[in-house]
RNA sequence: GCGCCCGUAGCUCAACGGAUAGAGCACUUGACUACGGAUCAAGAGGUUGAAAGUUCGAAUCUUUCCGGGCGCACCA
């Protein structure tokens, strides 16, 4: 019996009542059940009566009282016990909670997945940096945090797209390209330019490889070492995030959406559902008709498209490519270009509550040891995603970007995630994986096929396994709710407790037969219970982009 | 000035309007003839920034303050 099933049998219960008379109400689509959080409150509870007591009219204790004696009538539930102002705690019969480690395993790595996204193709969009330098720190959350959205997403039943946005065209790539001529010259870069050794690096690469730009006229040498060094610069961000594990579907180049014609289509097509106009020579798009602000300019009063006319021209190509979410991830200091997106969907006649997403991301400081790791791109003292891998390990890095909420700004201690210790949750996690598998390979090391000998799950009435089964039957639900909220981070903090409750389990009740103890039902079944555990966290980490060994 | 986000244990942070606000670390005290002790058990630690409101019930929703971060281009 799961959570879901449970709901089910409630929501039964309730039409029963409904046609007995007993009860006036309309029987509600989701009924909402809970995994207490005391166990003296039963397996799983429900506030449904406290809901429907406005509606029906009735004090909850009695609508709580009426459908606990039907529930307990249900086939897999023991009893159905009213408590407080109202709610119903409902405990499952032994062998029905045991029936969780079966479905697990049967499952396999699919165990989790779910159809609430099912026909939906989500576009998720992140990161998007220009590529005139490293991926720093700011970059690296979305890095960790989009990647396992679009997993999540995909878990949930959607088709996914993980989508680049590459900024390669503008005044940015013209000083970029400056710069690394000048450093090729042995030249300081010009003031307004781009700072960093690794300009240098660039120049010393392409005067290494390629030793004529430099005597071309010089009209043709910046955009010659321009070009030169984007390729060199963009090569090396896809590099350092495939080792971060996160691979992009789409590398999306800005200059392809103007040699497209795009941008006029773009235009074209927000100009056909009317919200163009003409002021002081410059042509507008009126985004103040859905929420913004402001109005934003399209073409500049010299005939130029603005950057924001390639923002309108890229939101229809997405749509235009087919797909019927496109959800931006962004940096805090993105967030006023939240309602301005929305407005962008909404003047080119889509909903904006449903076709387009803004997820806002706070910003992330660095400390080591206690101490502020100050960011600085003219000192130098800026960390890049590659340096944080190197330092730290790609496992790390990610779990610990991903474990928090993003709409919180983080502070993320260098010397705390490289510990391999509880003060370090993927650790925790990893652990509690290679804890378990250790036990299956002892099992199979003795000669125990758990697998073809099957098990009773009547025989999981231990506290400890009555524990670890519920909080097993949870992941579907975990996994739903991440992906409705675009919460990865509820993954993590699962599989956090997920661990602990492993851990007290392996403490009170042990799994294999000692010495020359006989093998019984309770020992297989209690590898099955095993066996799941180590499906659930595999699949857990699977979702966040970390690795779930074997042996650490 | 206007707008968005945040404020929870000493620290880093959880908690889709639910029951006694939870974890980890740090602190105190226990459990090792160990299926991986990288573990487990127990204790202490809180006026959820403040005040009012909404309701059976508020850290969560509303309003007003206080404090912090970020943003308000015919730049890209």
């Amino acid at each position: 019996m799961t959570p879901d099933a449970l709901a089910a049998c409630v929501r039964d219960a309730l039409a029963g009542l409904v046609s007995a008379g007993t009860l006036s109400i309309d029987v509600p689509a989701e009924v909402h059940i809970e995994r207490p959080k005391s166990r003296e409150h039963g397996d799983y509870a429900t506030n449904i009566a406290l809901a429907l007591a406005k509606q029906a009219g009735v004090a909850p204790r009695v609508i709580a009282e009426q459908l606990a004696v039907e529930l307990a009538k249900t086939d897999g539930i023991a009893s159905a016990e009213v408590a407080g102002p109202g709610f119903i705690n409902i405990t499952l019969d032994t062998a029905a909670q045991g029936e969780v480690a079966r479905r697990i395993i049967e499952a396999g790595e699919m165990f989790g997945h779910g159809d609430a996204l099912a026909g939906r193709s989500v576009n998720v969009e992140f990161i998007s940096a220009n590529p005139t330098g490293p991926l720093h720190l700011g970059h690296t959350r979305w890095a960790a945090v989009g990647d396992a959205l679009a997993r999540v997403l995909t878990a949930a039943g959607a088709t996914v797209a993980k989508e680049f946005y590459i900024n390669d065209r503008g005044v940015q790539m013209d000083k970029f390209g400056a710069s690394v001529m000048a450093a090729a010259h042995g030249q300081p870069v010009p003031e307004d330019g781009y700072q960093g050794g690794y300009i240098l690096d660039l120049a010393a690469e392409i005067v290494a490889e390629q030793p004529d730009l430099l005597a071309l006229p010089a009209d043709e040498q910046m955009p010659a070492f321009r070009e030169a060094a984007y390729a060199r610069q963009l090569a090396q961000q896809q590099h350092v995030l495939a080792l971060f594990r996160t691979v992009f579907d789409v590398w999306y180049s800005e200059r392809s959406l103007h040699e497209s014609n795009a941008v006029e289509h773009g235009f074209e097509k927000l100009r056909e559902h009317g919200h163009v106009y003409e002021m002081d020579g410059a042509v507008w798009l009126r985004t103040t008709d859905f929420d913004d602000d402001k109005d934003r300019v399209l073409i500049k009063a010299d005939g130029e498209y603005t950057y924001f006319a390639s923002d309108t021209a890229y939101y229809v190509d997405k749509r235009e490519r087919g797909f019927d979410l496109c959800i931006y991830l962004l940096g805090a200091d993105h967030h006023g270009y939240v309602n301005r997106l929305r407005a962008v969907a909404a003047c080119a006649g889509d909903d904006m509550d449903d076709n387009v997403e803004v997820l806002i991301g706070q910003l992330v400081k660095i400390t080591r040891a206690g101490e502020e790791v100050k960011l600085s791109k003219r000192a130098g003292t800026i960390v890049t995603l590659e340096e944080l891998v190197e330092e730290v390990g790609v496992d790390a890095a990610r779990y610990s970007l991903i474990r928090y909420p993003v709409d919180s700004p983080l502070t993320i201690d260098l010397e705390v995630i490289k510990l391999r210790t509880n003060d370090n949750p993927v650790f925790t996690v990893q652990y509690a994986h290679a804890r378990v598998s250790s036990v299956l390979r002892n099992a199979a090391d003795i000669g125990i096929d758990w697998r073809a000998l099957g098990f009773d799950p009547g025989l999981l009435v231990h506290e400890r396994e009555n524990e670890l089964l519920g909080a097993l039957a949870e992941f579907p639900r975990i996994v739903a709710g991440a992906a409705e909220l675009r919460e990865p981070h509820r993954i993590a903090r699962y599989l956090e407790a997920l661990a602990s409750t492993y851990h007290r389990f392996y403490d009170a009740c042990r799994v294999l037969p000692r010495g020359d103890e006989e093998q019984s039902g309770e020992h297989l079944a209690r590898l099955w219970l095993c066996a799941s555990t180590r499906q659930v966290i595999a699949n857990g980490l699977g979702l966040l982009g970390v690795s779930a060994p074997e042996r650490m």
